[in-house]
DNA sequence: CTGTTAGCGCGTTCAC
DNA sequence: GTGAACGCGCTAACAG
């Protein structure tokens, strides 16, 4: 059992094994040109020997760099609500893959920065060379004062004018388009929309399937929009306002594939067939839209792509470059949950 | 923009802004009493308005203790594969919070301590204060010799003879108890198995699952396991094993509900009806269990337990107290697609 | 109550 | 090639 800090060596213990300076072992662990070959090989020997490692705290402080990256996902938990989207493990996993290419750690945090309740910000506080915030949220102008303060900073999200920080994403807009366009080739004509309309990302969205609607020549019925922000239950609560008000309704877009489900849940309760009765799509692509019952017909976003970009990006402001925004295009993934 | 390190500012700073000594301004930040209320006051008063934040990686090398946690979810990416299993996105949220509440930071990590290809350990080279890892993996012995090395270490898993860390985990043989007795008293008799019983998890579901074949009578057909390693997607293909070699079965118990899900959406493809013809139970209730269709009969592990649990022990571990393994309850959550 | 002194463990000048 | 000295930014012991 080790681990007890007295116990743990320090660089001046092996410099006295060694018989030898500290700043000699320094150079050698670090691989320098400047030691002899052979005392270097001799310390870096009896370093492992030793099970020695460095110290990566003081290493920070003297470099001024901490070698990890933050990762924000702002979870607005009123009542603790559970990160239960599994796009963000998918968008993790990508994330974790890039981070660590760079030889970088990750630090995971639920609270957005600006929300300083309780300790400060990693990248504030010297914890994190840099962060990365995953959505938008409904806090826009906190985001805005952050972006504009901190430049080691890079957000994933929707493209949105007005805003100058860098910003990586699919495009929402044409995923919408996408998804609403198929439906109407499909032959259906009153299309469902479910999605929090108050986020971004998910207005964007809507905003392509409004295009979608006017370019067939449809007319939109508002009445068909559910904009109430929401997760599992409350999408399977809005599909039954659509059942149970007997809204005439032939396909559902959803905005996420969580919210499809919940949706496909919900229509088989009340007895009707997907995609036979109503066509659904949904959006993320997360790893169980393939195995789901219909399997699901949905708009990829990339998310490995999007999670190395991300890093990037960082990377590259954190080595003072300028970096543009970046824009991924979607795919439509056609499954059998629209019946085509 | 700020973040270029050169303008961060440092205590020295206000320590000279206040007019007053280093050790005065450390002490007023900390809220210690030692310092006059009116000084305390002022100098917080001007750290604010200065926006001045204590740098957390020269705090944590004076402290010794760096106030972050190496969560670990060791994924063996032989081809980066992705943690794709949403019951590590619950485990991650119930870490999440039972970590933050304790005003620590959270260092993510999907590379087990002991592949020290790149950078070495987190614990190891002080980056954290402690670990958690979640899952026993394939490579018991290495998990062994770390445990063996390490105090501040506390595991995700089964609860196995012979091993002497600290366990967090639910009664896997119970569980699997309950779901295949479950399935017994509906009257189903021969229950497939799906699930990789080299994982030590898997494999006390698994057990449990013949005990209660053995307490009802019914002898277990070996056949009617499948312990290949899987994910969704070898789940469905083990699923259409069952069925294109026409075995005689009424019931499925998987081993997750990923298993399930996708299990459940093979037997769909081949027109078999859940739970109709199939009976299928799962294990996690993950999120999306409730809103799949038919919503799945499944085990719960009550994972934010799990999780506070896991950070419970792992503190007191930090403070040098002795830690029990902890053995949290099943429950069976009983839904539609078992049939009743 | 406050200031001075002394490191925490490391990397990096600058001498030799 | 190697060592001595210094400081990254902070807190704690010791004076006063």
């Amino acid at each position: 059992m080790r681990d007890n800090k007295p116990e743990d060596l320090t660089m001046a213990d092996i410099a006295r094994m060694a018989g030898v300076s500290e700043s000699t072992v320094s150079r050698a662990l670090a691989g320098s040109e400047l030691v002899a070959e052979k005392t270097r090989k001799r310390i870096t020997e009896l370093a492992s020997a030793a099970e020695y490692t460095v110290n990566e705290g003081a290493r920070s402080l003297r470099l001024k760099k901490t070698k990890t990256i933050e990762v924000v996902i702002p979870i607005e938990h009123h009542h603790r609500q559970h990160i239960s989207d599994p796009f963000f493990l998918d968008m993790l996993g990508a994330l974790a893959d890039a981070i660590a290419d760079r030889d970088h750690d990750m630090l995971l945090s639920k609270i957005p920065p600006w929300a300083t309740d309780k300790r400060s910000n990693a990248l504030v506080s010297g914890r994190a060379d840099g962060v990365i915030i995953i959505g938008q949220g409904r806090r826009r102008d906190q985001l805005r004062d952050f972006t504009n303060a901190h430049r080691r900073v890079v957000v994933w999200g929707a493209h949105i004018d007005n805003e100058d920080y860098t910003i990586v994403g699919s495009d929402n807009r044409d995923g919408g388009r996408l998804a609403a366009a198929h439906l109407l080739s499909l032959g259906r004509k009153r299309i469902a929309f479910l999605g929090d309309v108050s986020l971004p990302e998910i207005k964007l969205r809507h905003a392509g399937y409004l295009d979608a609607l006017q370019q067939a020549g449809v007319t939109a019925d508002e009445g068909l929009t559910f904009n109430a922000p929401f997760d599992s239950e409350e999408a399977f609560a809005a599909a039954k306002i659509l059942l149970d008000k007997k809204l005439d309704f032939d396909a559902i877009f959803a905005a996420s594939d969580v919210i499809a489900m919940s949706a496909i849940a919900a229509l088989g309760n009340a007895e009707m067939k997907v995609p036979q009765d109503v066509s659904v799509v949904g959006y993320d692509d997360i790893v169980g839209a393939a195995w789901y019952s219909p399997a699901l017909t949905t708009v990829s976003q990339s998310i490995h792509e999007g999670g190395e970009a991300l890093v990037r990006s960082l990377f590259a402001r954190i080595n003072g470059e300028a970096t543009a925004s970046v824009i991924l295009p979607p795919k439509l993934i056609i499954r059998q949950s629209c019946g085509a």
